[in-house]
DNA sequence: GCCGCTCGTCGAAGCGCTTCGACACCGGAA
DNA sequence: TTCCGGTGTCGAAGCGCTTCGACGAGCGGC
């Protein structure tokens, strides 16, 4: 089965003893007829190397199916080829689109020939000093950063570059890349409004979620108001439950409070279902009593019934775009400080002109 | 600014030139007064330390702030430290419930000092290759494995060990870990039909998700099947569409042919809400005139009006559970080749005894 | 009082890669 | 012809860590 327990200290020479699956840049440069610096220039393109050379070294590669140790490239490049997504440890309402960031930001950086180390924010501070200090990652890209979140001044003491998806109260010195909740909310406002709606209400995200400081729900609920104010439509935001009864209570509170209500904008994933199966049990239909406008990923909004005219959170093109800055930080290229993503509203089925 | 230039050739002694943020290992064991392989030895604990000299590196290590070079650590050691979780790249519809493993892996491998790499199913095979290739990670935890999957003839040939959450056809010479799916189908008909039911249908997975060869799936339905037919009950199932309205047609066309019909158990997350809307719109209110049992996150069940008596998917434990086992391969610890977590059914609002 | 321990520590040899300086060679300019 | 600047390749020096063998010191047993 094995060897016999002798073998390693007795003096039989040569011998390689590579443990079979191991093969090394000096078994790629001795089956090529190169030096070991040959190969790597052939790989890393950072020499001109002629033609017939490369091909003879590349053919070797493949033939030996060799795959550079990762662990000495990053030793000797001082690169790890690795950089760290941070994700909200939370379980819960916002996780469908948590995916689509994580999964935007996973391609995007294995199309810059990174990997992806997960994190999750229960690390704090901590997490991101260790990954940082220990050479593990290259940069940082932090998801649902909070408006007074204490991993913000560490990220600016740190030698990684980062990139924030949201903006914290103080973005001095950092790189943030969002969907402009703010413009998001006023362009539900002023679709409503241009379909005569003269009473609207803001659905938000719960209560919890404001009260963390969370900047897209204040910054969508201040667009909301900015844009109801402007317009002079009758508005009022609330935070939202995600029970099923409960949301139910707080539309039929609402509808009591203003029957004349005729407008909805829903930032809450979790609440849109609830709130399109209450509406009819209220008596309201939609769109024709009640139009709704929702913030939320697409397939959401799409999947109701009736579809529902959104604007919807480009997860996709959030971490698409905080990758592509995180690595033009990499090469030393300047980057712009925020980012700020339009909002498209789409219209589908779920909003009318104003009854009467 | 900096030191002269003749200086680290020069014999003026200490003031290491390290640039800056880099404290080494050679660092701590200088403040220290003691070897580097000491340093290392009081990090590993694999030789023994007197107290005092433990206390004294440790100290300096604190002081300087010392973190090793994980790269450097794996090349040595030839361990990483890091663990490899490949995600199915698929948005939609059991995206909650990943999340919920994802986040249970991690914070299960940094219990045991790993972190987690992340991948794309996209990537398939040859990414695995990759990462294993390159030493990377040190193992592998795969989810979403398919009945009929090319990767794990593969993951058989890789010399690092792999974890799988679920289990494809053949799970010879592989580590599985899942919800006993089987069981659970039966567990749901069981509870119905000790409530009297005579007549219940499997709302499953979309039809795509059965086409794919997805092992629950069909391992549910199998369940149900085999526990209908032994209790007498008449059963049928059917795979369930997400969008609301679909799943109303669906229930329409169920009712209408099976009249009857006073028990339903439902597979599919983004299903559930749409099935107990789409019930009292059909005229049959829950549970009165019909039962409803899910298998689906707790956190779903919940928050359904009414609360639903259903199987709940034990994602993190069996997330944990996983990263455990993987631990006890790589330190050469035999584990079992399959681990079937046992279902347990929570009774809630929504099954009640059959009417009439 | 010597032997043979164990315990605690050290020095040095790599781990597999990148990168720097050196250098041989070639062709064109002087 | 000599000199020169490219090109293409090589050898060697690390990168920061782990680990192996060596070894001095202390100690109980004979």
């Amino acid at each position: 089965m094995s060897a016999p327990p002798g073998d390693r200290a007795a003096g039989s020479p040569t011998r390689p003893v590579k443990s079979a699956d191991l093969v090394t840049i000096a078994d790629v440069a001795r089956h090529a007829g190169v030096a070991v610096s040959t190969v790597s220039y052939v790989l890393s393109g950072k020499r001109a190397i002629s033609a017939a050379t490369r091909s003879r070294v590349l053919a070797s590669i493949r033939l030996l199916d060799y795959h550079p140790n990762a662990g000495a490239r990053a030793l000797a490049s001082r690169r790890a080829n690795v950089i760290a997504l941070v994700l909200p440890l939370r379980t819960g309402a916002q996780v469908p689109v948590l995916m689509q960031y994580a999964t935007a930001v996973v391609t995007t950086a294995r199309r810059y020939d990174h990997d992806v180390l997960l994190l999750t924010a229960d690390e704090g501070a901590a997490g991101l000093r260790r990954i940082a200090a220990s050479a593990m990652v290259d940069g940082i890209v932090l998801m649902d950063v909070e408006m007074h979140d204490n991993r913000v001044p560490l990220l600016r003491a740190l030698t990684r570059p980062s990139v924030l998806i949201g903006f914290p109260a103080d973005p001095t010195d950092l790189t943030c890349v969002d969907l402009d909740f703010h413009r998001a909310g006023e362009v539900c406002v002023e679709h409503l409004a241009a379909l005569g709606h003269r009473r609207v209400a803001l659905l938000g995200a719960p209560t919890a979620v404001y009260d963390r400081g969370t900047g897209f729900a204040h910054r969508t609920r201040a667009g909301f108001t900015a844009a109801a104010t402007r317009l002079g439509v009758a508005a009022e935001t609330r935070p939202c439950p995600e029970e099923v009864a409960a949301v139910r209570d707080e539309l039929a509170d609402l509808l009591t409070r203003s029957p004349d209500l005729s407008g909805l904008v829903v930032q809450n994933e979790a609440a849109v279902g609830p709130v399109l199966a209450a509406l009819p049990a209220l008596g309201r239909r939609v769109p024709e009593d009640v139009s709704v406008v929702a913030v939320c990923p697409d397939q959401f909004a799409e999947r109701a019934s009736p579809a529902l005219t959104s604007v919807p959170v480009p997860a996709e093109e959030t971490g698409r775009e905080a990758v592509s800055l995180l690595m033009r930080k990499l090469t030393g290229e300047p980057v712009p400080d925020a980012t700020l993503l339009a909002p498209r509203l789409t219209v589908r089925g779920s909003t009318a002109p104003a009854p009467g």
